[in-house]
DNA sequence: TTGTATGCGTTATCAT
DNA sequence: ATGATAACGCATACAA
């Protein structure tokens, strides 16, 4: 037997109770046409709706008004531990404000992206927040020619004009360095990121400057590409450039991921962290105080990265064609065991 | 200026373009009602339908037909990473039949809770994935009987019949004790989780049978209850534990969270493991592999059992009034560096 | 085989 | 201050 579930109550079933209009009903109900209704039936409404246990439908009123409070939050794997927290932090402020957040996982496929973004569209999201932006991306450059609302986080796109929150790469990557030029490093390397995402190159970049600054070699060798961000690509650049026998005895990885990459790779030939070689990684990652060494890093907010995400979006929602503004957020730098004295 | 955005073609437009009423349009392109239309008219409807880029709106069909497409998601929170694996499971058998998935955090707040599942309820979602359950909980219970398809996972409540997915607790708990006790162990501990958790309860009782089975001292000092699912908790318990001077040797975590809160106890304490203590975990998160020492753990197939439970209630979708079934996933013991010959 | 009419729940635009 | 009407995009009972 079919359980006897009561659909839920409309405007309908309150202008009814109330003995109105249902369009007095909507107006009464609404904070902005209150103002429209008398005081008496206000209150009569606003007690029949309470007594029926009203809640407004946000599908017919997403079919009205071609809204939704909702936005999409385009990420491309929210099983990398980098996301859940800006995940959180995007669904609190959005929240504060009534909105909440759709999340759909990429796999970094532009195909897949663009079919789930479609799917955003479809169902009437008032914004995007993309943390899948390669540097050379046309969807996006698409979605804001076409007025769109995006935030970007982590990443920019070369050539548009899109808000965007980013964590200060250039001065983690500085305080990495210096912390390894102090403990006495001359050959430092780099396990770049994706130089096709605007990280990878941003990380890329501040680590040669910062090399320079020091007077340290900036030898092309020392810098090489990991084809993703991940422990696997990470082990293959690491093997690489341990192969090279350039001397390094310092690396500053693109990402915590690409730092786990190198551990593999020092089990692989026996070498000992930090007695042989320092890793330092970036973003500080849950669980990395527990690793075999625990790993020094640079530390990024990401909650607060996804909280000032959310606001931006909202503010362009609610202020369309307000310029775009790009936030970069504080990091520090966070020393535990991967790193020594030379 | 405003950029020019043409709104999504309708079946109104199709309609218009190719000299045919919306309703012929709408047939043509439902597969189910194709059948009543001419097969040259369905023909002109599809190539119109290609060319004008049509998109059904997911909106207004949800408002016709009640239904969406959609199921909610609904878990503690989404940073800890028993989660994200489970949710891409779940995600991938839900887009194999054209459904998504709504994730909410809950933050194992029933307020929280209750306003979630409301909201999610508002937009129709067509069932619930509910990560959530505690063994009395009225509002899993309400659900049920008002007919909302809900599946649970990793949980089960007491006293409703729910179909759920959950990890073979029993097996898993007997593994970790027998390979302690193969190692020589004698003072085995349980951590146990949350008892108002069926999981808690489960592995717990669990714990308790696979002592007794191997005629090992099932000592009610040796069993401690954790007040949380967490690192912290696991602390906690552990400091308990420890400071009793009960002569453990092993201790069975109720899962990895509380595993690592035993890791900090032991460097609080100046312990080493596995010389000191030996620790198994439950669920092998990701990167344990990389902890100080390994953790050694049961591995529990967390995206399997995301793509059953998502199986099970497109299958209850589908088949309303199906009895309900509970799927025990097999889990395995990984056999890492925390545990060591007494 | 195709078309007409209606309604899902809401709000905007009129009119009263 | 309130009501009547229409429309958002779609599916369906009914009519032709």
């Amino acid at each position: 037997m079919k359980a006897n579930r009561p659909s839920a109550p409309t405007l309908r079933d309150i202008a009814q109770a109330v003995g109105v209009h249902t369009t007095t009903v909507s107006r009464a109900l609404n904070p902005r046409t209150q103002g429209q209704v008398g005081a008496e039936t206000v209150r009569r409404v606003q007690k029949a709706a309470k007594e029926l246990g009203y809640q407004p439908n946000p599908i017919a009123l997403s079919l009205r008004t071609s809204r939704s409070r909702t936005v999409g939050l385009v990420i491309p794997d929210i099983t990398n531990p980098l996301f859940p927290p800006i995940v959180r932090g995007i669904e609190s402020a959005l929240e504060a404000e009534g909105y909440s957040g759709w999340i759909v996982n990429t796999d970094n496929d532009p195909q897949r992206e663009r079919k789930l973004i479609d799917s955003l569209r479809s169902r009437q999201v008032e914004g995007l927040i993309v943390a899948t932006a390669r540097m050379d991306h046309p969807l996006l450059a698409e979605l804001h020619a076409s007025g769109v609302q995006v935030v970007l986080i982590n990443r920019r796109v070369e050539g548009v004009d899109l808000p965007c929150v980013t964590a200060d790469d250039s001065s983690g990557v500085s305080a990495a360095v210096a912390h390894l030029a102090g403990l006495g490093h001359t050959r430092i390397a780099h396990l770049a990121g994706p130089q096709g995402t605007s990280t990878g190159v941003a990380r890329a970049r501040a680590f040669r400057h910062a090399v320079r600054d020091r007077g340290l070699p900036d030898d092309p060798g020392l810098v090489v590409e990991c084809a993703r961000w991940s422990e696997e690509a990470g082990a293959r650049a690491a093997r690489t450039l341990l192969g090279a026998r350039s001397g390094v005895t310092a690396i500053v990885a693109g990402n915590d991921l690409i730092a786990l990459g190198c551990y593999d790779v020092f089990g692989e030939r026996g070498l000992s962290c930090p007695e042989d070689v320092s890793v330092v990684g970036f973003n500080d990652m849950p669980f990395l105080d527990k690793l075999r060494p625990p790993l020094t890093t640079v530390r990024v907010p990401h909650h607060d990265i996804g909280v000032e995400a959310a606001r931006m979006l909202l503010d362009g929602i609610e202020n369309p064609g307000r310029p775009a503004r790009s936030l970069l957020m504080p990091v520090s730098l966070v020393v535990r065991g991967s790193t020594a004295r030379r």
